[in-house]
DNA sequence: GCGACAG
DNA sequence: ATCTTGTCGC
């Protein structure tokens, strides 16, 4: 019989899995942060920026990009953007070698280390400008067992963050397609952003249209220490194009830092695990 | 059994 | 994630 199928076959921890439930635990789901949100367009909130709350300034954002030529290799990079200007501030990198596989519904346990370590570099040199949130390339509560990267990260980081998904993870009936119809539908032309239930009901997160004629819409969800519209809200303030500028500048510069350093002679510093 | 499956 | 050129437009 012919069963060569070239992929590795890889089974998931139960440890994994033990993790994700362990640290689902530990989720803060409501604004947790002393500072505000500057109202996104004309839009007064009250409540914003009036007594004596400073406000959120510093908006980070991880990605990791990865080697053409080696898979295994990858940048990670954490840049963080002044969120009156979107002016990147603070950019530094990772060069790795992963040996973790991406598993759909896992990614945590692949990328989650590499952007842990640059955020503890920046705190330990009591860095002004760590950030205030976080921006993830990966959902929050948008997963299969409601604990996405951006969950894992906040957690573990204990920083406000905010999934972004440039695909969807289908979960509880949620579909691509079918996201895309409401987006479309005449009931919602006027609005940008619509809430993902899913068949059971439960709110996911959210689809937005970020950018005029985006037939491709972001997936906004909650990772930690936040609640889907102060997401929702940030993220609008961030989008300056279609992906956020905290993410997009840390993928654009990922990959720049990639090529220009992947040339042969350079030491790959190896993850260690925790 | 078959398809779906963030990055 | 990555493989990939030109093209249309400000």
């Amino acid at each position: 019989m012919m069963s060569a199928c070239g992929a590795p076959p890889f089974e998931v921890p139960s440890k994994w899995i033990q993790e994700q439930e362990s640290l689902k635990r530990r989720l803060v789901l409501e604004d947790d942060f002393t500072w505000t949100i500057s109202s996104p367009e004309g839009l007064s909130s009250p409540s914003s920026g009036l007594c004596g709350g400073h406000k959120l300034r510093y908006v980070g954002g991880v990605d990791l990009s990865f080697s053409k030529d080696d898979p295994s290799v990858a940048c990670g990079a954490l840049v963080v953007v002044d969120l009156e200007s979107l002016a990147v501030v603070h950019a530094d990198f990772s060069l790795v070698q992963l040996h973790i596989p991406y598993v759909p519904g896992f990614l945590a346990f692949r990328e989650a280390p590499v952007f842990l370590e640059l955020l503890e570099k920046m705190k330990q040199d009591s860095h002004p400008f760590y950030p205030q949130l976080l921006m993830v390339d990966g959902n929050g509560l948008l997963h299969p067992r409601g604990f996405g990267l951006a969950c894992h990260l906040g957690v573990l980081s204990n920083l406000p963050t905010v999934g972004i998904g440039k695909n969807l993870h289908h979960v509880d009936g949620l579909t691509q397609s079918g996201v895309r119809q409401l987006l479309q539908a005449q009931e919602n032309c006027t609005k940008d952003v619509i809430t993902l239930i899913g068949n059971s009901g439960r709110i996911w997160g959210a689809a937005m249209r970020s950018t005029e004629g985006s037939l491709k819409p972001l997936f906004i969800s909650t990772g930690h220490r936040i609640l889907l519209n102060s997401a929702i809200k940030v993220v609008k303030m961030c989008c300056k194009y279609h992906v956020p500028e905290p993410i997009r500048q840390a993928d654009i510069r990922s990959r720049a830092y990639l090529r220009k350093h992947s040339g042969m002679g350079n030491p790959i510093r190896t993850m260690h695990l925790l």
